[in-house]
DNA sequence: GTCTATACTAGGATAGAC
DNA sequence: GTCTATCCTAGTATAGAC
């Protein structure tokens, strides 16, 4: 794949590797793969990147994370605008962060790491940060701790599971199907 | 890894092919890898395995069909049982493969290839196949065709979702609530 | 900050003996 | 059917010039 434009600084180039570390997670991606995907050099790379790799996956989680807590987390947390709109928000923000269904999630696919290897850059914490966010903002309109918990989690159950299974069967309806559903198990009274 | 015992027949190395491909995805395990873990040279896993990597994804894809369609496709086919005895025993096989949420799906791992790739050995199909029994047999106890289909792949999204989310977050109480849940779901009148 | 060139390792695959 | 030996490519990483 060849660049859409070369990139002129590192946050261009943490963008190209949220692509690909996303489909291909931390294995199936190679720096030869960034090179080229970037149009840089294998050098340049190593020049933003001094540890590699791994330094790579460090700085995608990083970016990932931050790009929930600016499009999810924080919206969540706003007390100005009303719960159903946060949630409507929330929800239009992962229709667009998985591409209607059709992009994966990059918790996921850096989750699959060899028999006995630790995932790299630990993305996970970027699902117990929405997870929380969501959990805050239903028990600030009311549903007790316990509640909001269950629902924060089936929320994002649902989301991961209908992204996962809409791509493994072709069949993207279950992703927005599954978006109503969760819209609609949030705002229940 | 070494080998519990070295295998002595194709279907015992396909056991531990699934072990490191439900792991590890195509892209993390290498030739190398399933010698080590299989105890036999390069050349003896090309001999079960002309085609190399790619045959032994083939295989043990059509491993984890077969064990589906043993283990859970044809119980919830078995009229001579009450639905909700097939549901649980539905339950109770995905428990056991996957270990109370803490082993991966094959399904999720192979999905994960690099960009512009094609998944390899089309796992998605055993989704299928599941989401097809599980349907059937919902509509064999009365549930409009309409409705079936939708609970079915509700169910597969609460167990596929659950499996990832209590992997990332390392909360495995998810998995185990979102497997009580699926049944109260697929049980209600 | 980017390049070319290079070193070295790991990975996929095959040859041919036993 | 399994082994050792080997081949070749791809992959990670570094050196040093510009």
């Amino acid at each position: 794949m060849s660049p859409a434009s070369t990139p002129s600084n590192r946050d261009e180039i943490v963008a190209q590797l949220f692509r690909l570390f996303r489909c291909g997670g931390y294995e199936g991606v190679s720096v030869g793969d960034v090179s080229k995907a970037t149009g840089l050099g294998k050098s340049s790379l190593y020049h933003y990147f001094p540890g590699g790799k791994a330094d790579m996956a460090t700085a995608v989680v990083s970016f990932a994370r931050d790009w929930i807590k600016a499009h999810i987390v924080d919206p969540l947390g706003d007390a100005g605008v009303p719960l159903d709109a946060r949630i409507d928000a929330m929800l239009t923000a992962a229709r667009d962060l998985y591409d209607g269904g059709t992009s994966p999630c990059l918790v996921a696919s850096m989750l699959v790491t060899p028999d006995g290897t630790t995932p790299e850059g630990n993305a996970g914490v970027i699902l117990s940060d929405w997870i929380e966010a969501l959990s805050k903002a239903l028990q600030a309109n009311g549903v007790d701790a316990a509640e909001a918990d269950a629902r924060a989690i089936a929320a994002l159950v649902r989301i991961e599971g209908s992204l996962l299974v809409a791509r493994a069967t072709g069949n993207l309806a279950v992703f927005e199907t599954a978006l109503e559903e969760t819209r609609n198990a949030l705002i229940e009274k």
